[in-house]
RNA sequence: GCCUCCAUAGCUCAGCUGGUAGAGCAACUGACUUGUAAUCAGUAGGUCGUUGGUUCGAUUCCGACUGGGGGCUCCA
């Protein structure tokens, strides 16, 4: 008999072999219809694999991640199988399960594949579930793998089995599919009840740029197909919620092909907005001890070589301008801080003035492949919130702690609670990719992961993902379709400092080099109001909106008292607009609901006797009759409420 | 940059297998003077993204380019 510890901590006798499908089954039936892999000790498996010691299992469901990711990497199997009875001598490289469902790369030779075809693979999808194959493991020697698949003829198998150990590889059979698979898998093929093949696309094998690019087929499936249904209608909510619709609808911004591809140009609406971000991070920022400068659009040459940014990106950036008779090079400036570092060497500092703290919205200019622009979350021009701390190396925890409650300030302001906290690291295999010393490298990481620590962040670290002259702590936040961004950045830098030759004189009157930090809380203005629109849906919170009233007169005849409620809104610094057009109310009310302003204001006869508006709410309806005075103070009541929260 | 799909009026879209285009909304004009999500009527607006080719004839078929979507790679 062996042990089996349960995740509430009970323990229950079964016999030496027993499978976890058999140990669902003695809890209950329910659960045993419902389990669909479970987590032995630390790793997950079949609910058919017997366990043969003492062990903690964990029955997986649909409600866990691991058993969706169950659910999801044996109907890539199951999308692997329709394609090769649909397209036969097709090559397979990978299907892993994703976030929201799963993918296969295939290498489709001369045959053609596209959302056409989608149906047709679906079909057979459903026809190979409703069969109940069961995936069936099997453990295989190297050599007896490599045969499999030399047979077969598939190179990317073949690359794959390359890099495993002898003794550890596992084939899983379901139907007439073989694949080289770790596992584990649901029991059948049955439990896959809805199908719904997504997109599409190009992907490089192994990820390699350089390398054959394959077809990458993503699906998604459901143990019921009313998942399915509620899954695909909350995409087309989302879809409503993308901010480069909203942004066409609300008339936030807009591109050219004249102007440029990546190239935003704001709309007077989206100005306003943009405006009130930086205002309210200024006032932030001036509390917090930050002085605004500013600096011009381009650097020249010099100045990139000696930041490290020339040989790093000099080829793959925008090329230098150049003046026309002397021929000395200018580089559209694609980050601040070579500009600020010359600003805090313009006369010696003294340690008692550190940290001394740089701000600046400044505009940057990057060359990114054409391929990669995307609305306003990736473009070619745009506006950092960009500061630099220059400090003495004994206060470079205190100053990142201090950024850390900057960063946090400016996202709970905005709502953005959902955020991932991402410590980006060196990888430790390509150091060659980075500038600095190891040293240095390791102070500045260790200063991070102190930090974030201390401020009781859940993080994830990313190895690879730090900039080329320091590690970064990253705030990233996912779009209305659950891509992630990085929004806000915190970087510890101690090459610039060293690059540039900064120093301060410390109390022993001798020379010292400062530690430098780039943060930008919302990381570039564009960025983040893209991600402002798509969490609000267009309904911006009321200090943020372009547009916070409407006035609505019921006819021609309040068109001046209408105009008077604007101007002593105006005074009180509230901004909208007198919709005077010969419409009827209910028109201008829709118009006003439409273009999601906060407030609409209605004024007639009744109003114009008492001094009053009618209010309506958008997305909530009438509030009743008030004076302009009671309008005004219950307006600021909500500003001052969201802003302190 | 790579793979793939897409491109018709300011916006959203229709236009079967090739015979030079249509709707709704918006705009403009007029009438109506209006009480909580679309008043009525009229007018104007497109070398069908650009450019080659096939064809008697191309918005429609093919190629290139430009821009956009999805993903990959990249992201100071």
């Amino acid at each position: 008999m062996i042990n089996i510890t349960l995740p509430d901590g009970s323990v229950r006798q079964f016999e030496q072999g027993v499978t976890s499908l058999e140990v669902a089954q003695s809890i209950s039936e329910g659960l045993a219809r419902n389990v669909l892999a479970a987590k032995v000790n630390d790793s997950v498996w079949d609910l058919s694999r017997p366990i043969t010691e003492d062990a903690r299992v964990q029955l997986l469901t649909w409600n866990d991640d691991l058993g969706k990711n169950t659910f999801w990497h044996s109907s890539a199997h199951i999308l692997a199988e329709a394609l090769e009875a649909l397209y036969p001598g097709i090559k397979f490289g990978i299907g892993p399960p994703v976030e929201n469902g799963f993918y296969y790369d295939v290498d489709l030779g001369e045959q053609h594949f596209s959302q056409d075809d989608f149906a047709k693979v679906e079909q057979k999808m459903l026809e190979l579930a409703r069969s109940k194959s069961e995936f069936e493991r099997r453990e295989v020697s190297k050599a007896e793998a490599v045969a499999y698949f030399e047979e077969k003829g598939d190179q990317y198998k073949l690359d794959l089995i390359k890099d495993l150990e002898d003794g550890t590889i596992t084939f899983y059979t379901q139907g007439n599919f073989v694949d080289l698979c770790r596992g584990p898998h649901l029991p059948n093929t049955g439990f896959v009840k809805a199908v719904k093949l997504m997109n599409v696309a190009g992907a490089y094998w192994r990820g390699d740029e350089k390398g054959k690019q394959l077809t990458r087929i993503y699906g998604v499936t459901f143990p019921k197909q009313k998942e399915l249904t509620e899954y695909l209608e909350r995409l087309e909510e989302a879809k409503k919620r993308d901010h480069r619709k909203l942004g066409k609808e609300l008339e936030l911004f807009t591109f050219s092909e004249k102007v440029g591809m990546g190239l935003p140009l704001w709309l007077p609406k989206g100005t306003l907005l943009r405006e009130r971000l930086e205002q309210f991070l200024r006032k932030a920022q001036q509390r917090a001890g930050y002085q605004p400068v500013v600096t011009p659009h381009i650097g020249s040459k010099e100045l990139y070589i000696t930041s490290g940014h020339y040989e790093k990106y000099g080829a793959d950036s925008f090329q230098p301008i150049r003046t026309p008779n002397e021929g000395e090079e200018f580089f559209l400036k694609p980050m601040n801080c070579p500009h600020h570092c010359e600003i805090y060497k313009t006369r010696p500092r003294s340690y008692k003035e550190l940290p001394v703290r740089l701000a600046e919205f400044g505009t940057v200019y990057r060359y990114e492949q054409s391929g990669e622009l995307h609305g306003l979350t990736r473009v070619r021009g745009f506006t950092q919130d960009d500061a630099h701390i220059f400090c003495r190396p004994d206060q470079v925890k205190d100053e990142f702690l201090k950024v850390i409650d900057l960063v946090l300030y400016v996202f709970h302001s905005l709502g953005f609670e959902d955020y991932t906290a991402q410590i980006s690291l060196r990888d430790p295999e390509n150091k060659q990719k980075y500038i600095g010393t190891d040293e240095a490298w390791e102070k500045a990481e260790t200063a991070i992961i102190e930090a974030a620590a201390e401020k009781g962040l859940s993080t994830v670290t990313e190895l690879g993902e730090a900039a080329f002259y320091g590690p970064k702590l990253d705030f990233m936040v996912k779009d209305a379709l659950g891509r992630k961004w990085q929004l806000g950045t915190i970087q510890v830098d101690y090459n610039l400092p060293e690059r540039f030759q900064l120093e301060y004189i410390g109390a022993d009157n001798q020379k010292h080099r400062p530690v430098m930090l780039h943060r930008a809380p919302f990381g570039s203005l564009e960025r983040f109001v893209a991600l402002v629109i798509e969490h609000c849906g267009g309904n911006f919170p009321l200090w943020l909106s372009p547009e916070q009233y409407a006035i609505l007169p019921i006819s021609e005849k309040f068109h001046d008292f209408a105009q008077q409620v604007k101007e002593l809104l105006e005074q009180e610094d509230i901004r909208g607009y007198v919709d005077n057009r010969d419409e009827k109310i209910g028109r201008k009310i829709r118009d006003a609901e439409v273009r999601k302003v906060p407030f609409m204001l209605i004024v007639g006869e009744k109003e114009q006797e008492n001094n009053a508006v009618s209010v309506r709410k958008h997305g909530e309806g009438d509030l009743g009759s008030m004076t302009v005075g009671e309008f005004t103070g219950m307006f600021k009541a909500k500003i001052a409420e969201a802003l302190n929260k």
